[in-house]
DNA sequence: GGGCAGCTTGTAACCGGTTACGAAACCGTT
DNA sequence: AACGGTTTCGTAACCGGTTACAAGCTGCCC
């Protein structure tokens, strides 16, 4: 393999020169610059970035935590991350979790010892940071959290206001005239689904409306999302629509919905959560909470590297905002 | 930060005794051994990957570089990637190129100065290698070409059989008595365009039924799909069944049938290709040609492991069989 | 007791870059 | 011609591990 030293023994020149060329350091004369790019491009030299990494520090490698590539709402906030990453030069590791906390403390160490330059992290659990995150903090690598909250961790945080979320959908629907509204959602063993039930269950009280009977708890999943929507529509006072904690609970009721006979929007209206890029290419298309899932994961890349740049800098929670967007699932024609 | 020395400080052994202990190598005593994961444990160390891989040349991490993780036949191939090389002690590194030649070939080189130890590429075009992949090869890297061919490729490719997928997507409208049969497909710049255009062409010809008028080029999203299909709905003679190129093609023109007031399956059939995890959740579900994606990626990084392993292995060329999967957009009840 | 094998342990070289530091060359000025 | 300043360039130390090699120790057998 060719090192920085052949290049400069058949450049005729020093190893320093060599790496000031190829670094476009300054401070190197025409002559020797010329020599050694001919060089460089005769032996077809890449320097490695193993050992730069290992003199600056510096790996210039992102990750990226998530439960799991393969469900639709990450694939665009991955996509965000490494958008932003790339674009300053840095690379992405994709780790998926399962949202399995020791699945989860092996990746933290691993990437601990990779010494990555930055890790962006949707934490499986939120009660408190897992001791592999911390001493990767402790090592000064920054670490943002991003769309579910985790107790006890300083540092940047980008989420979404889940509570105005859920305003939103809840509003909605009273605005089109439904008053028995039932709710599928994920348990609430985590943040975004603690908040957004939280915020479906006051608007809807404050308009009279909350009904504990037609709440349902599951997963964040199809199967789930169909399971209890039946449940709700086969009880003797059905819904006339449905809150659904995140898109795919919400598709899953669609799905029930068909099977059953049930039309949507006439019979039954739902409103999902998330604004995965597969709500729109539903028919009915969906209506649901859009989240702006590619600009999470965008900020949460630039805070980190931002932070890289000034480990000084004070740890914020940003806060973005959703919006409603309408589909075919509450009434919207076409 | 804490390093070999501190620990062999520490603990009053030598850095190569710290190094076999933490290795878990042979030829150490039990008191040194105590001594030393006493202080690891202490320090809180965590040996230094970068420094690791200098001296080996072997950094322990996998690439995986793809048109894009939004698109959702890629994160289960992703998946299948990043399975298989956590469970060998890999990390993954995520490329998505956009399919843009440039893009690929700016990751290639940094894939190939960070030394990946192992590559799985879904290259953009089909012509030739670009050189920066084939410089990457003429260092011993592995690589595996997944999904698309790549002309000239002299390594392991996983592919799935598009000819036969094709045709069982013929065979099946046919079964159910369709003979104007429409196509919408991707221009023919990719292998899997290809082949699945001359498996729908020949099998159609077959039969007699293969009618040139009916047949529209686009690219493999949505958008293009419900153009396609409304071009193709909108004609005199409209066919009574359509063939698409993918599933993102296909719930295009699910969309476009839809909106038209043309219904699925009674009005017309409709057939994709892929069986994304998607297409399961549609309502009409999609009758779909599967490919094994998960599988794809799980074999492709089986294979580039192996091939780290044992560098004199044979590249072969891997042709996995779709299944065909039917749903309701062909008739099915449900 | 001497010799030798086998095990444990430490020293130091090495991986391939970056960069501090000093030497050398070159410039214009007096 | 001498001189100070600037620029160019090379030498060598360093980053944090791995590992070849040698040295020290133990126990065993003759």
């Amino acid at each position: 393999m060719t090192t920085i030293r052949d290049v400069a023994g058949h450049a005729g020149v020093s190893i320093a020169s060599v790496s000031r060329v190829v670094n476009g350091g300054p401070g190197v004369g025409p002559e020797v610059t010329r020599r050694v790019q001919l060089a460089v491009a005769e032996l077809g030299f890449q320097p490695s970035s193993v050992a730069r990494s290992l003199k600056t520090a510096r790996t210039q490698i992102l990750a990226c935590v998530i439960p799991d590539v393969s469900n639709p709402f990450f694939p665009e906030l991955v996509r965000g991350v490494e958008d932003a990453g790339r674009a300053r030069g840095y690379a992405t590791l994709l780790c998926n979790t399962d949202d399995d906390p020791d699945k989860e403390a092996d990746y933290l160490r691993l990437l601990d010892r990779r010494r990555v330059d930055g890790l962006i992290l949707i934490p499986s659990r939120d009660e408190a940071p897992p001791p592999p995150l911390l001493h990767l903090m402790g090592r000064g690598t920054p670490v943002v959290v991003v769309d579910r909250r985790l107790e006890g961790f300083a540092g940047d945080v980008v989420l979404v206001d889940n509570q105005v979320g859920a305003r939103l959908a809840v509003r909605h629907l009273l605005d089109l005239g439904h008053r028995r509204i039932g709710i599928v959602n994920r348990a609430l063993d985590t943040s975004t689904a603690r908040e957004r039930q939280a915020g479906f269950r006051r608007e809807l009280a404050g308009a009279g409306c909350f009904d504990e009977s037609l709440v349902r708890f599951g997963s964040y999943t199809l199967e789930s999302g169909g399971v209890m929507a039946t449940e709700l529509l086969r009880s003797g006072a059905p819904p006339s629509a449905i809150l659904a904690g995140n898109d795919l609970l919400a598709i899953g009721a669609l799905q029930a919905a068909a099977e059953m006979g049930v039309r949507v929007p006439q019979d039954l209206a739902v409103v999902g959560f998330d604004g995965i890029l597969l709500s729109r290419m539903l028919v009915p298309s969906l209506t649901t909470v859009a989240q702006p899932i590619y600009e999470l994961g965008r900020l949460a890349a630039e805070l980190v590297l931002r932070r890289a740049e000034d480990p000084e800098r004070r740890p914020r929670t940003h806060l973005l905002k959703p919006e409603l967007q309408l589909g075919a699932s509450t009434g919207r024609v076409a």
